[in-house]
DNA sequence: CCACCTTATCGAATCGATTCGACACCGTGT
DNA sequence: ACACGGTGTCGAATCGATTCGATAAGGTGG
């Protein structure tokens, strides 16, 4: 519609009576150009409607796109109703637009836990946060590496020439799960997010979490065991409101001599579904049974309840992705880094019952 | 870190005898190279570790980048509160995905409606989704159509060569409102999104309705109003919950006898704070008060309670954004779209009280 | 056996900028 | 008057692919 001899730096110079590359100077505001001739590049520039030097042609040369892509797990309708994902990307985002850098959606689908190679294949890139999936073999993964893309992975996997970014699941947890012990608490059992992205719910079995995908999930569970041993897990297909109900249920819907006194859940939003589950099987949140979650997300429906959990500074941790993504696009190595969360004591927490 | 002499094409058409002419047709599987070639080029890439063509260089002279940008007139963390954002980029990489083009995040932030010029300007992009921002006089809108950028703009505004995709958010209103006057409403306020985004909340005066920015929200009021004549309408800072609770305090907060007995929030987050409102205040609904919203979203934290609301297929509206947009790519100018919307009615509306 | 057509490969131009080294010009200090 | 340092501009090479027209090789029909 509108590609029809579009000025081109050449066009304007030309106009200027200028070389190309003054041109060029001009435009990347070089010291080394007078100020007149400056003027009387943009001057032409303007006339023409040209709207300054094309990307692609820039980022050729300069090899730099000024896009970090963003490979996302899941599609985003499901990515993106936890918050934790929307905060980290905003975090990321905070720090990479100033610098004009953009953020490339790089979902997966139903089936697919993360774009594939023939999504990546054809899209410039500076760099990867590798988000919200977390595949140690995941061929995008390795497309990315021969292309000399470098990567920062958050909450995992931790793998050479990958700079990681995470927070301390394993001592956060236990923090939680000593809060509960000092409590009384002695029957804990925990709702865990998806070990691998297949659709699974139910138990989990010590097969299933030798095949665990997610170094989180499995560290979350660590957590726990490591004040209470080996403690029940349900597992969710999906971190969500309802996957969370579902296997509350699983875990209340007991005689009450079997059932735990405390649930601890892998994410608030997990933790979400359990209050519900127990709602619904009219037992009371503290008084009958504990309620944990993970993440420290805001739940303004949840009010006047909150949420006993571990939070962690999604948002700040965002801000260090986009920092070590920026620092990656100059060429250096960002270290690793792995940020510190804290037990929050909300109202769905209280002394074991009986 | 990894770009020390990285193959390029030219080093695999060496590698494998043949000009990169040639080495090139091979990778763009064309039927014009010998099958046997084919392999050679593709074994000689294999053993250098050569991940294919550069999409930069390959963007350079296809005039294609395979990157569309999305637009979004707030940062991330408060755009993605809102379900209505999410289905729709969702609807747009459904479609865009496969086609091997991805979304670059343009956000604003909190001061600014949508990205500044400087960050379009580095960023290389086939066509921008004008998504949750609105404004007809944005210098980014302006940068864009010089770039010779093809637009979507997804309900607003209307201009030349920009490609309009949205909802008939008056007729869907007005049937709402008809509604409500079928069950014997006549005293109706409205909770309005922002007109503009400046931090503004409070009664909407004519003034202001004037300066208004965004065009989905002037209509969805002239939809009520096509039923009822003027109406109060009480705007909030942003779509979101609390403030839609907050308006729905003005409007509840006052002696029965000048209470609406029907509040329509312009959409379903601001409904679900009208609501809370509502509970707070001791109000049954729908027996003293109706409550409807606006894109039928899911709120399953709402359950059991069921919103009425005018329902938009908003998945489908960001594929056929996505439709509209791959079109652009390949140089064709799509038609507008209008797509309909019903009025499903829940548990909130009943007949006016009194 | 030759003319002709097809098929596979190649050379060279091109996309639109950036950048480095060369060069011309000007003023100044001796 | 001459050499010199500094400033501003220019030419040409370069980034890494794609693509079109040309060409060579191979095959078929008369």
């Amino acid at each position: 519609m509108t590609d029809r001899n579009r000025p081109t730096l050449a066009t304007v110079a030309a106009r200027a009576e200028v070389a190309p590359s003054t041109a060029s100077l001009a435009f990347s505001g070089s010291s080394r150009v007078a100020p007149a001739t400056r003027e009387r590049v943009l001057a032409a520039a303007a006339e023409l409607g040209y709207a300054g030097p094309d990307p692609v042609a820039r980022s050729l040369r300069s090899r730099r796109s000024g896009v970090v892509g963003a490979m996302i797990g899941e599609r985003l309708a499901y990515a993106f109703t936890d918050p934790v994902a929307v905060q980290l990307l905003d975090g990321v985002t905070e720090v990479l637009s100033p610098l004009g850098v953009g953020l490339l959606l790089l979902p997966g689908d139903a089936d697919r836990q993360g774009p594939t190679v023939d999504q990546l294949a054809h899209v410039p890139l500076d760099a990867a946060v590798y988000a919200t999936c977390g595949l140690e073999d995941d061929p995008a993964l390795a497309h990315l590496q021969r292309r000399g893309v470098p990567v920062v992975a958050v909450d995992g996997p931790r793998l050479d020439d990958v700079v990681f970014i995470g927070i301390h699941d394993r001592r956060g947890t236990a923090d939680l799960a000593r809060h509960l012990a000092g409590l009384g608490h002695r029957r804990v059992a925990v709702v865990a997010m998806p070990l691998r992205l297949d659709g699974t719910r139910g138990p989990v079995t010590a097969a299933r979490r030798a095949r665990a995908h997610y170094r989180d999930v499995r560290e979350r569970l660590l957590g726990v065991e490591e004040v209470f041993g080996p403690v029940p897990a349900v597992e969710g297909a999906s971190n969500s409101v309802g996957e969370g109900e579902r296997a509350g249920r699983a875990l209340l819907d007991v005689p009450a001599a079997d059932r735990p006194t405390a649930v601890v859940a892998q994410s608030d939003l997990m933790a979400a579904g359990v209050l519900r589950a127990a709602q619904e099987l009219g037992l009371r949140v503290p008084e009958d049974v504990s309620v944990a979650g993970f993440d420290g997300v805001e739940l303004p429906w949840l009010a006047p309840v909150r949420l006993t959990t571990v939070a962690q500074p999604t948002t700040e941790k965002g801000r260090v992705v986009g920092r070590a993504v920026a620092e990656l696009v100059e060429g250096r190595r960002p270290e690793d880094v792995v940020l510190d969360v804290h037990v929050s004591v909300g109202t769905t927490t209280g002394p074991a019952p009986g």
